[in-house]
RNA sequence: GAAGUUGGUCGGAUAGUCGCUGGGCGUUCGCGUCGAGAGGAAAGUCCGGGCUCCAUAGAGCAAAGUGCUAGCUAACAGCUAGGUAUGGUGACAUAACGGAAAGUGCUGCAGAGAUUUAGACUACCCAUUUAUGGGAAAAGGUGAGAAGGUGCGGUAAGAGCGCACCGCGCGUUUGGUGACAAACGUGGCAAGGUAAACCCCACUUGGAGCAAGCUCAAAUAGGAUGGCAACGAUACUGCUCGUAUAAGCCAUCGGGUAGAGUGCUAAAGAGUUUUGGUGACAAAAUUCGUAGAUGAAUGACUAUCUAUUACAGAACCCGGCUUACAGACCGACUUCACUU
RNA sequence: GGCUGGGUAGCAAAGCGGUUAUGCAGGGGCCUGCAAAGCCUUAUAGACCGGUUCGACUCCGGUCCCAGCCU
């Protein structure tokens, strides 16, 4: 498997997001919230759910969109095969690999729930 | 040299590896390759337009907005140049800056008196019966605001009562496209403030917004018409005829949900030079060809440059305004100090 | 992306160009053998920054925050 993060291992209808939040599993680390649920494709993909009410700044919310998936394409082949949503929680500023690192942690903790 | 005023520019760079979104070419349809890919504010949505749909004979009223003058502009509440006022030693900055003598409203408290051709608390002058009458509007006091200011004369005390200067109003002349300014003459002074209170005057404005709109278009959703079934079923009706209704199948037609496409980026475009203009800007020549996503693209890592990089991320497109902003650079000017 | 409404003590909630009501909660007192209830009393308020005005919570701009609508 490669690096690639093509539009097939990602989420992108809303009721695949409806079918994930219902009935998956939840982990919550100190900047993130991460939702799990076992899916039929043979890949892990990856869904993005940064709400504007807690990152008001677009920038802001670029830029955890942008860690979660360069944390997503470079750990993808050691994940399960599950649907991940991710969703952040308000914190103060950190560094990039600070969050990239907790991030890839609670990703493989959440499928073992 | 110090302190300032003002106009403008940039706002990480280079190399490598792994990726993301369009486009061109090739393709064994897996992908490969070439080139492109956020801002000065992309922000706030405060104005003005383009564009689209709806409404609309024409005119007026209402409502809302704008408000010194002349220009610029597609347009504007923007910009430029100027006038006036205020602040600053100055460079310069700031200003919703028409009308209060068309009318109405409001003006608390304090104060004798608050908008009326005002009034008399203390205090002043005269007279007498010593607590009253008359004069006067200078002084004190209140207030945001009290019937021009300073000086001299004058008077019982006083007063634009008279005079000079200043301020104000009115008139004339001159300069200016104009706002306005200057000079001269004249009036003894006209009656507070508020129009970001109603209002008057002048000018402007139809409404909604790309989630606008246009095109295609599934179904086990659903409409209309025609045919079949049909010597059928149900109702009128106990029976026959007749009429009506519903379900079923087929065909045609239009609407249209999910969804998809389009609108979607070449434009009041940018750079350079020349010409006109004080300037905003305009004209000509020449060069360039410049994001287009839709759970939403520019990132991560490594190395070097002193280096964990400010404010901040396009969503139909432009012109402004406002607000945020680490740091760096360039131009013009002012004041002060020192030296020559 | 576009379009609306709001911000007043710790909480809730009125009104107005001239000292910001009221209720609950808090402090003190009265009442009571002690409490509760009741009564009296008291402190704490205009999101922020400018402008207009003699005077602004109110009128006019700007900024920040909150809520809602258009799928």
């Amino acid at each position: 498997m490669s690096l690639r993060l093509t539009r097939e291992a990602r989420i992108l209808k809303a009721r695949e997001y409806a079918h994930i939040f219902k009935g998956g599993k939840i982990a919550k680390g100190k900047y993130w919230q991460v939702i799990a649920k076992p899916i039929k494709e043979p890949r892990p993909r990856l869904g993005l759910a940064i709400s504007k009410k807690v990152y008001r700044l677009a920038v802001d919310r670029n830029r955890f969109k942008r860690i979660a998936r360069e944390t997503f394409r470079l750990g993808q082949q050691h994940l399960d095969n599950w649907g991940f949503v991710v969703m952040v929680r308000k914190s103060k500023p950190v560094r990039g690999h600070v969050l990239s690192a907790e991030l890839l942690d609670l990703f493989k903790k959440v499928t073992k729930i």
